[in-house]
DNA sequence: ATCTTTCTTGAATTATCGTTCTAGAAAAGA
DNA sequence: TCTTTTCTAGAACGATAATTCAAGAAAGAT
């Protein structure tokens, strides 16, 4: 009873999804420039989607999968916490002072543009940051345990603050993309660990 | 051959449109929603602003005059530096964890909506961060030689970071309005300056 | 080969957008 | 009082928004 299967594949037209929404943010993407942009019909659109708030939201799933933040949620309990927090940082500079490095973070675009209206979208951002202050918590005390960062400070704090900074790198990253600037940040940022 | 002066304050109309625009952001305010938050009709905006971006602008430049980064430009050759950028953090603590402070920074919220797309606010929004940066450099300049600040590191890059970290800390203050997370943030940015 | 499903194209629908305009009331200066 | 300007209220405009629908082509399953 089966039949004619999907032709498009879900994670290419989301790929192109996700760079429209990336550049013009929720509001200023139309249906038509997903269109245009994804390579399939509307109505195919509306079929695997619902409609844009869907799409959307099937949008930034993709994107956490692969964003720089979920390496470090993954590799937090293993990975050297050292390496693993400054690979973290440098990703953004590499990525933000790259060719179209001034569409920033989807995430923190998403954050400015939606949370203080949608509170289905803030939760669901909400809950990724938290999971982010936790990976960078536990980088942070196991670093502190092995000497790598001063033991000291308080982790929590440390790891808020990271956390910010992030955030912020994202943030300048689209005002002034240029590489010593974010480089600068990154550097300073690096040594409240020591 | 002068006749009915304007009823209503361009001040008090442009508090109420920055409401709107705050919350909202740009592309999902309507007129409509302007008209209703105003009070002024509709004919009224577009004699006195020409048009909806052109009322983004002055709202821009209204938010501006009045927030915490003007006091910090203003004061930063002759204000206490310590001071002067302990109380530009601490207030954004206090907007933050205050009701509605999750509307964030209307600047910030600007630069992630339409930096990456318009050239026009992008450049208005560059100068208004570029003046923020070199307040704060000739602040810890200035605090590096009075014996405030540790004057072994470089000037340049912590205003930058610092830069950073209030971008920073607007972003997570959407996500997270919580007093105590925005404190730790500030006093482990504030550190790295001593 | 037939059936069923889902694809495609593109028109249709409904709503809202930003903007302009008309007409009359209100207020200040001559 | 009369003129001039700008207010108000709201209709009207054209464009574009999101969403749905109709009709036929294509492909897997039986």
């Amino acid at each position: 009873m089966m039949a004619r299967t999907k032709e498009f594949d879900r994670t290419e037209v989301l790929n192109k999804a996700m760079d429209v929404f990336w550049k013009n943010g929720f509001e200023a993407t139309s249906i038509q420039d997903l269109v245009d942009a994804m390579g399939i019909n509307r109505g195919s659109i509306y079929d695997t989607f619902g409609d844009k708030a869907g799409l959307f939201e099937a949008t930034l799933d993709h994107y956490l999968a692969d964003a720089p933040s979920q390496r470090l949620i993954n590799d937090c309990e293993n990975g050297d916490p050292e390496g693993e927090i400054e690979s973290f940082f440098q990703a953004m500079v590499d990525i933000g002072s790259s060719p179209g490095g001034n569409k920033g973070c989807l995430i923190t675009n998403t954050i400015t543009e939606l949370c203080a209206r949608d509170h289905v979208m803030s939760e669901k951002i909400s809950a990724g940051v938290s999971r982010l202050e936790e990976a960078l918590f536990t980088l942070i005390t196991r670093g502190q345990e092995d000497g790598s960062f001063d033991n000291t400070a308080d982790a929590r704090k440390l790891a808020r603050f990271l956390l910010a900074t992030a955030q912020g790198i994202r943030v300048v990253t689209k005002v002034e993309p240029d590489r010593d600037m974010l480089q600068d940040i990154v550097d300073t940022a690096l040594k409240s660990l020591k």
